[in-house]
RNA sequence: GGUCCCGUAGCUCAUCAGGAUAGAGCGACAGAUUCCUAAUCUGUAGGUAGCAAGUUCGAGUCUUGCCGGGAUCACCA
């Protein structure tokens, strides 16, 4: 248990006492009470909410309420000082010891430091990238990519059974587009001129592998046949290939994806029927005609009667077409049977990265899985802003067209995965990213990769140093200084802050308490520079050298675990 | 025009389900290297959190309206 826990729990008994003994009202919710660490320095090592939080159930001003509350908390074990402050904040001032009792608990959990059963082993499938296979992944999927597969390393870490899962769009239009394209460079590879790929099928030279590869296979049977005769074949064919380049690419990001589903075999399963009979026979579908799109018209618009389902009874803004007006079911039919499948499947809670080219669409999602479920959160969309691409500054230039967009694989060729997993987690995930190929590659205090394996590396090192071997279970009581507690305080946040991040399904959290933690551990080092008393390894005095070893075993134990969750290495020497 | 996201120091961004005097890094300025990795650290300057109301003990955070930037907008996927 944390310090911070520690105090929460002794709280809970103080105003337990205090209502029996009828200082307090009874039936008090102390569940938003928290002990943590005050922004402020000066204003001590734990400061409470309790007073404040607790006041209106109390029916007493918050300062009223903390005077009752300081008289109890000032007897606890390790407590030296308690103060009121602000509007109603208690602030503690705790003995060292209370502090250093963490180190023991971190050395013999290790990196498993802060792993935590929050998640109660309930499903959760995370649906991220699902790019169609339609091309290489190019550098804008990496932040899904990325985004998902940390929350999912992140929730994992805090009791969630995850699915990692990628939807495959291998039944619409653009997958025909695929297998034309493919088709034409594979009469390329069996020796025809094809000339200029006509405008709309894609372009990229990455099919000419594919060509190849079906040349291989097929050799001259598909030539000069009507396209019905060759087309779902080479589309097939033309699919696994991209899939397996795209599979690939996570690879190389240290993604492993769980499930791929694919939208065809969903849909020839009969899945959008089913859907569509379970919408109709909750009453959530009518045939009807849809209102142009306010303030701006189509110019072709013209009202088609078509099944919609009832969307804006779950808030969204307008009802949604599920067929389309020749009777066939629209992308978002497919989408609504895929939330069905899913929810049935994972029997949990769905979370979706999608990208922000997307974000017209998570009201509707939410709305259909609301109405499938019967409950209005069990899926949490994440949307990813933008990624802008510079060196030095510049815009790198990107035109799909042009066939010069940036993928994935060019990207970690040019800074390698760990980078890119952690430029990437640096933003909140609705917040547009600058990636600068000039200024993640340097080594420096700017890059926080660098930063914060530089100071596992210098952990590591100090351990290298040492004279003797580390004893644990030894004496920790001359660990004193401020610039050590502080490393102290910032080691015993993690668990918190690790259970908090995945509540909150925010990943971004972890990287920005990691910088944090390589700073505090920076700066303590640096501390030994200007004064020789404050190294780790101190020379005929092994009881405190012991003692700080252990501290920066800790440290380096705690890194690893948030590196871990984030699946970027921990490297020992740099 | 509708919807969604964003607007915080010169720049890039945090702010943990509303908390104290809004924090970091870069850049600027002033310093620290016979010493556990100076790839680091210490200090100074820098703010009306776009604007205006509202909600309450308390708002960068919640609500509304404006302003500015981005994304998206019926049978495409």
């Amino acid at each position: 248990m944390t310090v911070f826990a520690a105090f929460e729990a002794e709280f809970k008994t103080i105003s337990d006492r205090l209502v029996e003994a009828g200082s307090l009202p009874k039936g008090l919710d102390s569940s938003r009470v928290v002990f943590e660490l005050p922004r402020d320095e000066t204003h001590g090592d734990l400061a409470t909410n309790a007073a404040m939080v607790l006041a209106k159930q109390a029916g007493m001003k918050p300062r009223d309420l903390a005077e009752i509350f300081v008289a109890a908390l000032a007897k606890l074990d390790g407590v030296t000082a308690v103060e009121i402050a602000g509007p109603g904040f208690i602030n503690l001032r705790i003995a060292p010891t209370r502090w250093t009792a963490e180190i023991p608990t971190i050395l013999t959990a290790g990196d498993s430091y802060g792993k935590n059963n929050s998640g109660g082993g309930a499903p959760v499938n995370i649906e991220f990238v699902s790019a169609n296979p339609t091309g290489p992944l190019h550098a804008a999927h990496a932040r899904g990519a990325v985004i998902g597969d940390a929350l999912a390393g992140l929730m994992a870490f805090c009791g969630w059974q995850v699915t990692r899962e990628y939807y495959i769009n291998d039944a619409g239009a653009q997958v025909d587009i695929l297998a034309r394209s493919a088709y034409l460079r594979y009469c390329e590879a069996r020796g025809r001129d094809i000339g200029e790929i006509p405008a709309g099928l894609y372009p990229g030279l990455y099919l000419t592998d594919v060509g190849e590869m079906l040349a291989a296979k097929y050799g001259d049977d598909f030539l000069d046949k009507p396209e019905d005769e060759w087309l779902p074949t080479i589309r097939s064919a033309a699919i696994t290939a991209i899939m397996a380049g795209i599979e690939k690419d996570l690879a190389d990001l240290g993604i492993s994806m769980d499930r791929f589903s694919s939208e065809r075999a969903l849909v020839d399963s009969g899945a959008v029927q089913l859907a569509i009979e379970r919408l109709q026979d909750a009453g959530h579908l009518y045939h009807g005609v849809l209102q142009p799109p306010k303030g701006k018209e189509p110019e072709d618009w013209e009202p088609r009667e078509q099944l919609l389902f009832k969307a804006t009874a779950f808030g969204d803004d307008t009802d949604r077409p599920l067929q389309k007006s020749d009777g066939s079911w629209t992308y978002f039919a497919a989408d609504v049977a895929y939330h069905l499948n899913k929810l049935e499947r994972t029997k949990g809670k769905l979370i979706n990265i999608f990208g922000a080219d997307h974000g017209g669409y998570v009201k509707r999602m939410k709305a259909a899985t609301a109405a499938l479920s019967g409950q209005s959160d069990m899926l949490d969309i994440k949307l990813c802003q933008l990624v802008h691409l510079r060196d030095n500054g510049q815009p790198v230039k990107m035109s799909k067209r042009a066939g010069t967009f940036v993928t994935v694989e060019d990207v970690i060729k040019a800074v390698g995965a760990d980078v890119i997993r952690f430029i990437m987690l640096t933003r909140r995930n609705d917040q547009t990213l600058e990636f600068d190929f000039a200024k993640v590659t340097e080594q420096s205090r700017d890059n926080p990769v660098f930063y914060v394996q530089y100071a596992h590396a210098r952990a590591c090192s100090v351990l290298r140093q040492a004279a003797k071997p580390i004893k644990t279970g030894q004496s920790l009581d001359l660990i004193t200084d401020p610039a050590e507690l502080l490393l102290v305080k910032t080691l015993a946040s993690w668990p918190k802050l690790v259970e908090s991040a995945a509540l909150a399904h925010e990943p971004h959290r972890v990287a920005f308490y990691l910088v944090d933690l390589a700073g505090a551990f920076h700066s303590l080092w640096n501390a030994g520079r200007d004064n020789p008393a404050l190294r780790f390894n101190i020379d005929g005095q092994d009881d405190l050298t012991n003692a700080r070893l252990q501290l920066v075993q800790a440290t380096s134990f705690v890194i690893r675990a948030g590196l871990n969750v984030l699946s970027i290495a921990a490297v020992e020497e740099m």
